[in-house]
DNA sequence: GTGTATGCAAACTGTTTGCATGGAC
DNA sequence: GTCCATGCAAACAGTTTGCATACAC
């Protein structure tokens, strides 16, 4: 991963840049795929046992803010992120469910045309499970 | 809504019928869309307000066991559900954001194919969110 | 020097659970 | 008569917030 300090420093935005901050950003790209909140305390705090959970959720929060995170799901009751190399556009999420990589998909649903008795569709959500081909030849080797 | 007792009671699938139960279920077809377990429980204290929160949850999770009620998304951090027609089959909701209503919908998105290098999908969520008829029309009214 | 990020802990929200009791079957 | 559903309250997990302080700008 080459990832220099300039590079995390941007996913911020335009707001300050603590060593925390650099340290959460740091743990999310070692992280790689989508991650809880919680797992990523604990990442954190393998380079930083100091660094507050508050904290992460501030920073969780402003890396949502500026783009650079992305709320892709829910797991066992708390929020699932991921950095997410798509930006702004229109697209869905990939979840990995052996490793919890996730990747970008181009959106595959016919966008504002009403289903049902003429709703008139204003967004959706769309997140797709399965396994990367890492985990899906694992997988059919194990059985 | 011509919903007997009887239609109620076959909501808990094989398990125990109490009064209250059939409170809640008469509540859950009056909202008639998709709610809240809070939304649900201040619906059924509107008949009797002695129902506890731990009853209308335990209601819920035996009705979504019972495969009567679905789980369809999340709102503000609860859990939205929806009683569903469609039953076991495969599909997905609409909700309005207007006034709440669910209705299903079936599965546009392109099955199983690997939308991205090559990952294996075994599920999916989708969930569309716009406006129903009634409140699309109410909508254009008030600009 | 100003203002924001931090750390701690407490608060808050949605949900689950333990226990004694009443009611469905 | 047996066993499950109930009601209450406490417990629980994830998340947010208040406040004094340290640090980025």
């Amino acid at each position: 991963m080459t990832c220099t300090d300039n590079d995390r420093d941007k996913a911020f935005g335009s707001a300050r840049v603590s060593s925390q901050r650099r340290e959460i950003v740091s743990a999310t790209l070692q992280l790689g795929g989508a991650f809880t909140v919680d797992e990523l305390v604990r990442a954190v705090h393998a380079s930083d046992a100091g660094v507050g959970t508050a904290t992460v959720y501030r920073a969780v929060s402003a890396l949502e803010g500026s783009g650079w995170l992305e709320r892709v799901g829910v797991r066992d009751g708390s929020a699932l992120f991921a950095r997410c190399e798509a930006g702004a556009e229109h697209h869905h999420h990939v979840v990995c469910e052996g490793c919890g990589r996730v990747e970008a998909t181009e959106c595959t649903v016919s966008g504002t045309t009403a289903p049902a008795d003429g709703f008139r569709i204003t967004r959706h959500e769309v997140t797709l499970y399965g396994l990367c081909p890492e985990c899906s030849a694992g997988e059919s080797k194990q059985g």
